[in-house]
DNA sequence: CTGTTAGCGCATTCAA
DNA sequence: TTGAATGCGCTAACAG
């Protein structure tokens, strides 16, 4: 009976003074720690006045719940974990908010780490994540080393890969096809009649996979090869500047339209041409990709590829949420597509 | 002895396998659960044999730790848990990745999330994050709710409050002083012999503060009226556009110099300044802050006010670091300053 | 160096 | 509508 706090005074003097528990809450409204638990998962499983009861109390004490007891007892986390390449680029950043967004609601919270483009990173990222026993992992891309694979497998979590598209998906795959808004840059560039391109491409593998698309649909078409310039690093407005300055002076480009990996180099690749007295469209035409907020309204507008990067976040979501309360059973693979946005830049 | 995997059979066919236990890896390798749990924790405090006993039955099962069960046993979750206004706004995720980094490499995961600029929105992330009881929180900003301010005490948490200065913060403080950028741009202005001036601002508070800080200086020191544009919603290159037109049209500003609560409406007014065929930065000098990376590339350079945001990061995850570590104790309150980058905008 | 014993705070049976 | 008992998987003493 001298123990009645649930805690003997050798464990209160531990590291970390430990909170306000169920426990303490129903002693102080006259109920046990199991009704307390039920009040806060589903109030009508209790009656008016203990639920008073139990309210007054927890205000009283400032009773939080224990998620970390909560997850361990239930072996559900109400975690999901999400792993990008990068949170500083808005094209990750903004599609995980869409997606934090629609999981919050649904009462989910979101473990966010970044991978970089190092596979290897990325399965001591999944191993961690792992350990936090989410409900649901998200990953960014199709392209996973084969331990990663495996371990996601073993776990048997529902799996996301966003941003890509595959038929063959680890679980579900929410994405669109890159190669293809390469070619569709290619067709558009023949269209507008167009009988030299070039290539500015930086950041990750998907990039590269677009720029190669373009400049193999475009030889293919036109029989003109293709000449680019690539960074390892990540898009910069700095580098489409550079990367336009090498076009002309080591490929003696001067005029043509060049596809960009992304909007961000477009923009560095048409300050560039007009920092050096050429004309976008005219001379040089820039086609971006991303159709990020900034691309309407510079000068020229840019012409880009739309890709929907909120619909992504909430496709995932939904994905998901139906997975958990049994609605869609089965790989679902969600091709969301993209769209040549016509500007004046190209 | 029917229950030597630990799990009645009932519970098996729980709503989701449990996954491998240390117990099982513990069984394979001929040793109790507590073994593993050290092999784990400390490789020194077991025998080599052990060891690779153990690592061997670890690679055979896929074994990945429950940090969960981990963190509610020894009351320490390795999860620090972080609040951003926005996360695909670069200057906030730029301070959690350098923050991320550095605590990761200590071995902690962070679990962001997204308030908004509404405190009853932070309020109910607090309460949230609190439940997942982690090692200490990051916040944006020093204006919190008394009702925040209050969990966020009676937790008991290391907290670190970053991108803002306050002699008296919760805990901890990481940031500086944006009363002073705003002054030191004044300051700037005059010093350039500017006698008109004008604001455009976007964003959250401190946006309007520097802006205030600004338009109250200059007016000191010229005795010339400041007028503004301020945008509730978040900075975009169109509303620097749409704020330099307004003052040229609604207020008849064809001459001076213009502050912008960030480089990307610098961008945007510089833009919308040539788009008129205005020069910048003799007709209008556009001054920036943030240091944006593609300020320093664009036609013409912006000038600016850069903060280390990186730095902010380091520095918040040093301090919790070293309180940890028992290292320092007491309410650390960093201003870590800024500097006006003088380029050709203004 | 290794094992035993006790919880951590909660959700989930099962009974009343 | 409520409570008692049990265990989730692990760490933290304490022995040996």
């Amino acid at each position: 009976m001298a123990d009645m706090d649930g805690r003997t005074d050798q464990k209160k003097a531990a590291r970390r003074t430990r909170g306000v528990t169920m426990q303490t809450v129903g002693r102080m409204a006259g109920v046990s720690q199991v009704t307390v638990s039920r009040a806060l998962s589903d109030p009508s499983k209790v009656s008016p006045e203990t639920m008073q009861k139990i309210r007054d109390a927890i205000e009283a004490t400032g009773f939080v719940p224990n998620a970390i007891a909560g997850a361990l007892a239930s072996n559900r986390s109400k975690l999901i974990t999400a792993l990008v390449p990068s949170i500083t680029n808005i094209v990750y950043s903004s599609m995980i908010r869409s997606f934090s967004q629609r999981m919050r609601e649904a009462g989910y919270q979101i473990l966010l780490s970044e991978t970089g483009f190092d596979p290897a990173d990325e399965e001591a990222a999944i191993a961690a994540h792992l350990s936090r026993r989410p409900d649901a992992i998200l990953l960014t891309g199709i392209h996973h080393s084969p331990q990663a694979r495996q371990m996601l497998l073993a776990s048997g979590l529902p799996v996301v890969e966003v941003w890509d598209y595959t038929d063959s998906p680890i679980d579900m795959c929410v994405g669109f096809r890159h190669v293809e808004t390469g070619r569709a840059a290619a067709d558009y560039a023949v269209e507008k009649g167009h009988k030299v391109a070039a290539t500015i491409s930086a950041g990750d593998e998907r990039a590269r996979r677009r720029k190669s698309a373009f400049s193999d649909r475009f030889e293919q078409l036109t029989g003109a090869r293709v000449t680019g310039v690539d960074f390892e690093a990540n898009a910069t407005l700095a580098r489409g500047r550079e990367g336009l300055a090498r076009l002309i002076e080591e490929a003696g480009f001067t005029h043509g339209l060049v596809f960009c990996s992304s909007d961000i180099l477009a923009h560095g690749a048409i300050i560039e041409a007009q920092a050096r007295g050429l004309r976008v469209p005219e001379d040089i035409a820039v086609l971006g990709f991303g159709d990020q907020e900034f691309a309407a309204s510079v000068e020229p507008p840019i012409t880009t590829i739309n890709v929907d990067r909120e619909a992504f976040g909430r496709s995932a979501a939904d994905a998901l949420l139906q997975r958990f309360d049994g609605t869609a059973t089965g790989h679902a693979t969600i091709d969301l597509g993209f769209a040549i946005v016509r500007r004046q830049s190209a």
